[in-house]
DNA sequence: AAAAGGTTGACTAATTTGCTCGGGTTTATG
DNA sequence: CATAAACCCGAGCAAATTAGTCAACCTTTT
């Protein structure tokens, strides 16, 4: 799990997908312009997001990109990972050569480590960040930070 | 809050420096040989560690890193964000060019995304790490994955 | 047919990462 | 005191990644 600007601004342009859905599909060059990513940046980042089936494409005048499927249904991991080529992060990928020692313990708790970070974000839909933004707009935190509470729960998952 | 092999690299060193804390400093040199890190690399890695406390260092023969406080005090979020040079996320950086819009709106969405991928790892010590490996070793996955119970807990936190 | 707009791919610049080198400084030990 | 083991520091460099440019091409609407 890598974790970059290229990530956000996938995940930014997958929003304004999002808040702008209401009449038919989005032109890169709106986004471009609304998100100040530059248009041709967008294009490598949405042939990524396309091949993942986590937007389709409308081609010719009035065209431009609709969600694969519903806000609710699309997690932040899929974005992420869909741009992000996925890097092998242990160095001794299952050879030999790392074996019982305390390489292979260290890099097998990253590893670990890794994978509730992608579990993490596979729990967060685009719509549910957008739906909490709604919810209480009045509160000066859109999504409120985790509390004390919130910190014993998560500590039983490990 | 980013995650690169940078990152990966100070948390690998780090568990490396729990395990084998046993008897006195460890030298970045035993590091470099176990975790397969370039010695001058670790080097420029725990400066940046020391600045912020979160090792300390004993200088002449015999010398090396110690922890900068115990193990279970110390989070990933805290490791990660002493390597990386914070970046600001935004564009509008508070500035009155980005007021009331969608721009806005995406940004901030973003803003609290991070915020809460950095709460969560500002949960997780090195010692629950290294823990959770001592507890159930027999188990194929060392840290299990989050199930759906979990998964309902974390959708609680919104 | 023409124009608008997405698609594709090659190429380039800027930035970050990872590392090397060459020197320092501190300190235990003989 | 001399030496060696370790940390400390900065300049510089190669590889990888990020970000962007450009040009040609393919669809669809008008």
């Amino acid at each position: 799990m890598r974790l970059t600007t290229k990530g956000r601004y996938a995940v930014t342009a997958m929003l304004d997908l999002v808040i702008n859905s209401d009449s038919g599909p989005i032109s890169l060059a709106d986004i471009s312009k609304r998100q100040e990513i530059s248009l041709s940046y967008l294009e490598q980042l949405f042939s990524k997001l396309r091949k993942q089936g986590l937007v389709s494409s409308v081609r010719g005048p009035g065209g431009g990109y609709k969600l694969g499927r519903e806000a609710s249904g699309i997690y932040i991991a899929e974005i992420v990972d869909a741009v992000n080529e996925s890097i092998d992060a242990t160095n001794c990928r299952g050879a030999g050569n790392c074996q019982a020692g305390e390489v292979c313990l260290t890099h097998h708790l990253w590893t670990d480590l890794s994978e509730q970070i992608h579990s993490f974000l596979s729990n967060i839909s685009l719509q549910s960040l957008v739906d909490k933004r709604d919810q209480d707009a009045t509160a000066k935190k859109i999504v409120g930070p985790i509390n004390d509470e919130d910190e014993q729960i998560i500590s039983m998952l490990g």
